[in-house]
DNA sequence: CAAATTTGACCTGC
DNA sequence: GCAGGTCAAATTTG
């Protein structure tokens, strides 16, 4: 571990150098996956009228999914961009996709997995950004978390890691209208709640290596409140020794078909074998 | 077999 | 009325 921290940021560099890999698209999950599953709809009336009409209720209803809040919950909100939404240690299952308007790219909706069992109200949508661009750079996503995490980060929490990202906080209420999302960042009180939450919420029984990746020289994580950038972002995005990078051919394009996050292969990986490994 | 994803429709806020 | 967010059955994958 020490032994790292004499060319640290060297290695960070080069690390970060062969995480963003403009891994080729081709590999990822292969093919088998991008073929559509599930997709004949008939529609929630269609159920509720098949019934006979019997039921006035919705199913939601019965089945307690009360939608009051359709619209984003008030708490906790906010945005950043990074090039590795699914890294961030959480395990989300997908709930919805939108093609959002004025936007290149679908919308992805998720949820804390544990929102069922727990009630977990964590929420995010990832929507990659159009500059992103199948070029060489890694396309970037504008992840947008909602509300916090209330289930056991114990079983939830396997690799909470977000390598690179532009963080800005999102006023809670007033970014829901049209369609202007990374914007107006505005108290430096939410920086605070957000880092306080999501400190909270990456907290694990896993050690966090908070020293491990600082400050990239190179930063790319830039966690911004206002017009001022956070550079103390190592307490919300910890890295974990136990993480490896060894997916990097998997977070290629989230446009197209999410799998769960969070199934990163450790394969007996470490960051330090990583960076030993940059370093040779 | 269980869990996760897809996808169009439904619902709500603006 | 529109756009964004959510639901849930069907389907696929592991």
């Amino acid at each position: 571990m020490t032994t790292l921290g004499l060319q640290g940021d060297e290695l960070l560099a080069q690390l970060r150098e062969l995480l963003y890999l403009p891994s080729s698209p081709t590999t990822t999950s292969g093919d088998g996956r991008r073929c559509r599953r599930g997709s004949k709809k008939r529609g929630r009336n269609d159920k509720e009228t098949n019934n006979g009409g019997e039921e006035p209720h919705p199913h939601r209803c019965c089945s307690g999914k009360t939608r009051k809040k359709t619209k984003q919950q008030k708490s906790s909100k906010y945005l950043l961009v990074t090039s590795v939404p699914d890294f961030d240690g959480y395990q989300w299952r997908k709930y919805g996709q939108k093609q959002i308007e004025g936007a290149m790219y679908a919308r992805s909706y998720y949820r804390c997995t544990r929102s069922a069992e727990q009630g977990c109200p964590a929420k995010r949508t990832v929507q990659r950004n159009d500059d992103g661009d199948d070029g060489g750079a890694a396309p970037e996503y504008t992840v947008v978390y909602m509300g916090e995490h209330t289930c056991t980060a114990n079983d939830s929490l396997e690799a909470p890691v977000i390598l690179e990202t532009a963080a800005v906080v999102v006023a809670a209420a007033s970014a829901t209208s049209s369609t202007n999302k990374q914007r107006r960042p505005q108290h430096d009180d939410d920086t605070a709640a957000i880092k306080s939450s999501m400190a909270g919420s990456y907290s694990s029984t896993t050690t966090i290596a908070t020293g491990i990746i600082e400050s990239p020289a190179t930063s790319d994580i830039t966690w911004s409140s206002s017009d001022h950038v956070v550079d103390d972002y190592s307490g919300l995005f910890p890295v974990y020794d136990s993480w490896a990078p060894a997916s990097l051919q998997e977070m290629e394009d989230f446009t197209g078909p999410i799998r769960s996050p969070v199934h990163v292969p450790t394969d007996g990986w470490t960051i330090d074998h990583f960076l030993l490994h940059a370093a040779i």
